[in-house]
DNA sequence: GCCGTTTTCGGCCCGACTGTTTTCAGTCG
């Protein structure tokens, strides 16, 4: 059983959450970065671990020898001894404490040596007896706050969901675009950056009249609690999400804008290139610092050359804008020097969907009606790719080969009746062995074959889906890993090797636009690219509001560096006939 | 503990906010 990258992540921050707890200096840090790099890593580090021990592992941005080398220990025996150790003198449950706001690792350290707590219901218990207003450094203002807090805690342990965040961040633009105050708002933070999961809204205003907005703000009426509101910054939770506000000065709110979206690393590449030109980028935007005996001396040292937009933010150190979605130091800072960052797909370059389904299986409408849909939102094509029934499906949602014979001739019939291209598909299902649920015979009758895999859904699956992308009949696999945010993982496979095969088979991966899945992610979509391999960004609608799903898709596809080339059904039917062999 | 096209040693981002302090610590982003 493979250890994933999430598993080696969070034992880091464990790690780094106890030496933080005992005071330690510099070391949480370093800890804390390695997770984050680990966590993002687009192969499995345990392999790495496997095959080329720690000198492989250390190839991970920010991990050095001595990490590397407790990974390979946690690999080869299933513990850190270090690890161990620290958790013997700190025997806490630090992730779920720490998960409660406001209460940090040096506070679980403080509440476990002087009352004991262990865990989120020892926490609770010392609050509601009124034990840690008694501990020095705490009161009962910050008592009642975690009291409040561990609740909240318990109920919402994950991190927010795109697909969740996006819409509540719609909805404040909206209330912020009636108030004369804000001259500027716009989203920021990994929200902006399109991650399939956010810790919290972070929304950014200009305006001259920061206490006005601030106020507009929490009047909002989405806003269920107020966490803190000063003069230029507050923070309220809204549907269960924290929403920070950042208000600043318009001829700054580029710089900030620029600043708050991050990511942390692609700042870091960012600063360094200002460094090189004499020039020091902060929140407050770029300045000239070559004259200044002092550019530390304050935040505002030297001349500014530009803060206003983001545009001239980046100009200033001479590279074009990078779109939010790259900003994660895959190699942007870079690109966008040397001139070749990619012209990255855009929701509205995209012409078709080619992965839905009807009342036929699990769907809620009628083909007909999921046609129209399509042809409403101005699309050129789609394929109607119902289940098929096999392996993980369950509750009898899956046609059999009969079945499905009969819906092709409704397909055809709906097809001869309307002005846009309709595929007639399905979408089988991959077993263990990588083989599909369907017979070739009717395989090879139908345009556009998705196979996704629904059963089996852990442990490696390489194998597995480079024989899917290798049938002859399959033209798109779907939703590849089969993963469920915040539920399941899904299938680890080597992202390199079945995209090569599937550039060499003609078989496109799909990216599944569905918030819950956003699979493949956009790590492996831009491996995927680089092998050569073709893109399709799906919605899986049961209904046609869900083919507005498909900007989570598309800019999923946008984090994997995709071009409008790149993307399948960016392309006309003629094309995308060609790419079926119709 | 990590990192380096000025450093293989000596630095590590830092400001806002809150609550507890009577000058600051912890958390958060």
């Amino acid at each position: 059983m493979s250890v994933r990258n999430d598993e080696l992540a969070d034992l880091l921050e464990e790690f780094a959450d106890l030496l933080e707890a005992q005071d330690v200096e510099y070391k949480p840090r370093a800890y804390r970065q390695a997770a984050e790099n680990v966590r993002e890593h687009t192969t499995s580090v345990a392999d790495l671990a496997r095959e080329g021990g720690a000198d492989a592992v250390s190839e991970v941005n920010r991990v050095g020898d001595a990490i590397a080398a407790k990974v390979v220990e946690y690999v080869e025996t299933g513990e850190i001894e270090e690890l161990e150790e620290l958790r013997a003198d700190l025997p806490v449950d630090m992730a779920g404490l720490t998960s409660v706001e406001g209460v940090g690792p040096k506070t679980v350290g403080t509440l476990y040596r002087e009352l004991g707590v262990r865990t989120l219901d020892d926490l609770e218990t010392a609050a509601r007896a009124e034990e840690i207003r008694e501990v020095s450094g705490f009161g009962a203002k910050t008592e009642e706050n975690i009291l409040s807090n561990v609740e909240f805690a318990r109920r919402s342990n994950e991190r927010e969901l795109l697909g969740d965040a996006r819409p509540l961040a719609d909805d404040i633009q909206r209330h912020f675009a009636d108030v004369t105050a804000v001259e500027r708002c716009e989203v920021a933070g990994s929200l902006r950056r399109w991650k399939p999961t956010i810790g919290d809204v972070d929304l950014l205003v200009a305006s001259e009249d920061a206490e006005a907005v601030v106020d507009a703000f929490t009047d909002w009426e989405e806003a269920d609690v107020v966490i803190e509101a000063g003069t230029g910054k507050a923070s309220v939770r809204s549907a269960g999400i924290r929403v920070d506000l950042r208000v600043v000065v318009p001829e700054e709110f580029g710089a900030a804008l620029q600043y708050f979206t991050g990511s942390r690393d692609h700042n870091i590449r960012v600063r360094d290139r200002a460094i090189e030109r004499g020039l020091k980028v902060n929140e407050y935007g770029v300045f000239d610092v070559a004259d200044v005996d002092d550019a530390e001396d304050h935040q505002r040292a030297g001349e500014r050359v530009a803060g206003a937009t983001e545009e001239e933010v980046y100009a200033a150190l001479d590279l074009p804008l990078v779109p939010p979605e790259l900003r994660e130091d895959r190699g942007e800072v870079r690109a966008a020097a040397e001139g070749t960052l990619p012209d990255l797909v855009r929701v509205e370059d995209v012409r078709g969907d080619l992965h839905l389904h009807t009342t036929w299986s699990d769907g809620r409408h009628s083909i007909r009606e999921m046609v129209e849909g399509a042809a409403e939102r101005g699309y050129d094509y789609l394929n109607v790719s119902d289940h098929a029934t096999g392996p993980g499906m369950v509750g009898g949602v899956g046609l059999d080969d009969d079945e499905l014979r009969e819906q092709l001739e409704e397909i055809r019939a709906v097809a001869d009746d309307v002005d846009i291209r309709v595929f007639a598909g399905v979408e089988a299902n991959i077993d263990e062995e990588g083989g599909l649920s369907v017979g070739d015979d009717l395989l090879a009758e139908l345009d556009c074959v998705v196979a996704s895999p629904h059963s089996a859904l852990d442990g490696d699956g390489t194998d597995r889906l480079v024989g899917a992308v290798e049938h002859p009949e399959v033209n798109v696999l779907g939703h590849p890993t089969g993963r469920m945010l915040n539920r399941r993982s899904g299938l680890d496979f080597d992202v390199g090797t079945v995209a090569a095969a599937a550039a060499d088979a003609n078989t496109a991966l799909e990216v599944n636009a569905n918030p819950n899945r956003l699979d493949l992610r956009g790590g492996a979509v831009q491996v995927a690219v680089e092998a050569g391999a073709t893109i399709a960004v799906d919605t899986d609608a049961h209904r046609p509001e869900s083919y507005d799903l498909v900007r989570y898709g598309v800019h999923t596809a946008r984090r994997g560096w995709a071009t409008a080339d790149d993307v399948l059904n960016t392309w006309s039917v003629e094309a995308v006939e060609d790419f079926l062999g119709l």
